[in-house]
DNA sequence: CTGAAAGCGCTTACAG
DNA sequence: CTGAAAGCGCTTACAG
């Protein structure tokens, strides 16, 4: 196994050409003749030349790639973003630097910067518990997109499921004759994402008549969890909507721990709805999320950016749809 | 909202030293006044000195990053995979360039070529699609492990579960009587993991006594997928053995379409059990491969090949752990 | 169509 | 402890 460093010295001598033609060559430019870029081409094959990105990008002043920071650690919302951007990307003939945010503004801030630090042609940030401040100062390097929350910035592009389809869900459970429904929140600083949504939820609902109970962070699940399902059964609610699936997975999970059953004890929605999550076998009442068009949408709109940086910023919302399911249900009759 | 570039010259100038000095302050070597040092941090955070890495790496022949080959639409089992890798490279200070393979031979050489161009020091392999050529080829440029895939190259490192625990979940099916028993398949080379699985189970079934029915590819899903089921049901096979969870999942849903109940009528097993799939909720039979493990081991036999390139290469087999759940159970009593 | 030369933004012996 | 200079592997005006 040896481990070659073949040069563009190395194929332009064997191609008898100079270095500047070799590049030329292999850079499919014009001006060169059909003969010279034939043996250069070969030159490079035979010898498994594989041109330095980092050198290329440097002198032309280029991007290669593009980065995207996210939790590594988070729900798979964003795991299935990420992969359709890996696509698109792919696609476009760029590549894709991961970076793995983490949970403080510290930790984003130091991602951020190796991200800078490679030169990329934009930024995307996916991750609920992403700081403004830092993909603030990433705008001021790079173009950047949010994707998956919402933002307002003038500099920042963004892409995000239709806050309508959030009411859509809390309509869905006022349709079934709730009035008394829990909330599951979250800190504002821990997840903007999570903590919107529990406010479109509750606005909805009591619009609707209904009576909300907030019944705190359950996605972290342990103690916390059992705390915020108690909450609501003392509370008398008939609903429980949770900010993302996994949380509904791990309310349903205490549930059935608590011999309580769903939908006709006790109904319960979540959010995302994207793979297993969105077997009609398992049959879980939620809202998927469009992340196909979420990934392309933020592609397009770094591409865009990339294109013309003085564009103003478009945030622009993306409809879900409604998987009805069946942890949804009427409201119990009073026996 | 301003672009700047600000350079080394840029901070060295403020700071009044040479480009030299200044380098060396930023990178912390010592030799270095602890004055000079503190001025040149001083200006460099006041202008918002970021360092091109590629120029960095590119005079000092080092590599910041490692890359990892994947299929973006792979199962999840890869995804969680890479997630824990992501994790523990930015533990160790390194980025990950993240790079689609898809289906083919000739979209993972491009793959492979754009992740060796950025001259990464190491490549991780994920993908039940991997072809060994393209692995080969990695191989004599930089270290390459492969992760969830086997393979038994002298010049790289593989991990990946054990294949004693396929046999055990093969054991736990016919430990409830199955002595007829369906398992899929896939061609070795669309996925060597699933071919080399069905392997496996199958000779560990007909080793315990039982007749194997092979019922060709499920996981495409569709009209390959019910084919498949019917013939199961045809051999009056009392379990049906698959190579992944999602393939389990759509298989669980064609019998819901017949109203085919489980485990009473036929017995079902999954495999990886990452994710919600290893929910007691849901109760899915399936095996549990050792996802943070996998990644760890991984990108420590990455780190042990940069660090001496000649070493052996090592394969390296985890324990995976059986999930009980509820989609297996005992033969149905002839009636 | 091709080549010599300057330069991309850094690092690092070498000399002081 | 610090600086001038060469060099990392490319690209690209400029001149021919």
């Amino acid at each position: 196994m040896t481990r070659r460093s073949v040069g563009l010295i190395d194929i332009a001598t064997a191609a008898g050409v100079s270095r500047s033609t070799a590049s030329r060559a292999l850079r499919g430019e014009d001006r060169v003749s059909s003969d010279t870029v034939e043996k250069v081409r070969r030159a490079a094959e035979s010898l498994g030349y594989v041109r330095d990105l980092r050198a290329s990008d440097l002198a032309s002043n280029q991007a290669s790639a593009i980065g995207i920071m996210l939790r590594a650690s988070e729900r798979s919302f964003y795991g299935e973003i990420a992969a359709r951007i890996q696509t698109v990307v792919g696609q476009q003939g760029l590549d894709l630097i991961i970076v793995n945010g983490g949970d403080s503004r510290d930790t984003q801030m130091r991602a951020i910067s190796s991200l800078l630090g490679h030169k990329v042609a934009g930024v995307i940030i996916a991750s609920g518990r992403a700081s403004m401040e830092v993909a603030q100062y990433a705008a001021s390097f790079a173009p950047v997109v949010l994707v998956g929350l919402s933002c307002s910035s003038s500099d920042i592009d963004s892409t995000v499921i239709d806050p309508d389809s959030e009411r859509a869900l809390a309509r869905a459970v006022l349709s079934y004759g709730h009035r008394t429904v829990a909330v599951t929140s979250a800190a504002a600083d821990v997840s903007r994402t999570l903590y919107d949504r529990a406010e479109v939820f509750s606005s909805e609902l009591r619009d609707g008549g209904a009576t909300v109970v907030d019944i705190g962070e359950a996605h972290q699940g342990g103690a916390q969890l059992a705390q915020a399902v108690t909450t609501a059964i003392k509370a008398h609610a008939t609903a429980i909507m949770t900010g993302d699936d996994p949380t509904m997975l791990s309310v349903l999970e205490e549930l059935q721990r608590r011999r309580i059953s769903w939908p006709d004890q006790v109904s319960v929605t979540g959010f995302d709805g994207v793979g297993v999550f969105a077997s009609p076998l398992l049959g879980f009442t939620t809202m998927r999320q469009p992340v196909e068009d979420l990934g392309q949408t933020a592609i397009r709109l770094v591409m865009t950016r990339i294109a013309d940086s003085s564009a103003a910023a478009r945030h622009l919302y993306l409809p879900g749809r409604l998987l009805p399911g069946r942890t949804l249900g009427p409201v119990p009759s009073l026996d």
